[in-house]
DNA sequence: CGGTAAGCGGCACTCGGTGCCACCGCCAGA
DNA sequence: TCTGGCGGTGGCACCGAGTGCCGCTTACCG
């Protein structure tokens, strides 16, 4: 339970981006993943309920902490306690940026990882809109509060498509994306 | 060209849907639809390329429509432009609005529907960001216009869950919901 | 009336995903 | 040491979605 993913599930994980690096993720079939990674195509989906999961898995550990740093937070307004969360999720050490960015890059341009993605997502719409709700003494169901967490969701979701479309961006400026974007949402978007 | 679809098409649509309906959108096998629509199954998939086009292809037209509303817009406030453009998209027949619900019901439960849906948003976010990019003069890529995109799709499909939440909710009270979403919009989420 | 093109649909195939079951290695307990 | 679970493995057969191919009908046009 200490273990997040087996050392054998990382293996085939890495096994996995690497050939849809090189060929394509949808010119990559079950069976070669399975091969390249020495086990039977039953085990593969053992690991990994889907083909999708081997790129999208890591996501819901992203909303486990979400919810572990939103419930850090104090104070009564939501959108400086979203905006302390996500900037302290996003610290990524300089050695794991190649990886973030071959995912963001599949997940960008294949439309059925875009599709699942957006899914999973759902939950971190959820969880924010609870958050927010509980902060303005909103009831759970509140139009805004629901609005409120859909909005910051797609905010990031921009955030991380500017931030992939920079090649040489680095985690300082997805941090400064972050804040731009917050900005932008607390403000509001009315011309002055 | 004139036609937007085809009798046929339209006929096949609304046998699918009373299938899904009555026995829902997994275990209901395109086989059983091109029987139950009295066509083959290769036809079938020449009508629509997926199954779940069958309840998203509309979508579409409303992308199309979308995109019309949003030139007839003046001014140079994005908010003011996108409020109003979806405030005239979304005039319903009281007629529709039980397909109106029968659909949502299926794009928000079935994970599928929802994840393939939320593709077909892409292309509305990118038409509101361009647009709010020109009226604000910022650049294409801006973004203040990525976020404002995203966030106003975002919101929408706030609103479609809200209305669809509540069973009774009419024509009226989706206006209503479309306002009440983008009030928050405009103000921005800061607490005073 | 003959020819041609478009729509139709059957057939066979690929690929993702699942249920079933047999097998292997490990660890108890007698 | 033998024996009986038990978890992980993976082969096999199957299902459903989606696609390419091809032969057929039908309707339109010279």
């Amino acid at each position: 339970m200490a273990t997040t993913r087996s050392a054998r599930a990382q293996r085939l994980e890495n096994v996995a981006l690497e050939l849809f690096a090189s060929q394509g993720f949808d010119e990559t079939t079950v069976d070669e993943l399975a091969v390249a990674g020495g086990v039977g195509r039953r085990t593969f989906f053992r690991y990994f309920p889907t083909k999708l999961d081997v790129v999208l898995g890591e996501l819901d550990d992203g909303l486990a902490a979400l919810v572990g740093a939103l419930a850090d937070q104090p104070g009564d307004d939501p959108v400086a306690a979203a905006r302390a969360a996500f900037l302290a999720i996003n610290h990524y050490a300089a050695a794991e940026l190649p990886a973030l960015r071959r995912r963001l890059g599949l997940i960008e341009d294949v439309p059925e990882l875009a599709a699942r993605a957006t899914v999973r997502y759902r939950d971190w719409e959820s969880a924010l809109a609870a958050d927010a709700a509980g902060r303005w003494g909103d009831d759970a169901g509140s139009l805004r509060a629901q609005v409120f967490g859909r909005a910051v969701v797609a905010s990031m979701r921009a955030v991380f498509s500017a931030w992939h479309a920079r090649p040489e961006a680095d985690a300082d400026a997805l941090g400064a994306l972050v804040e731009e974007a917050f900005d932008a949402l607390s403000r509001g978007f009315a011309s002055p």
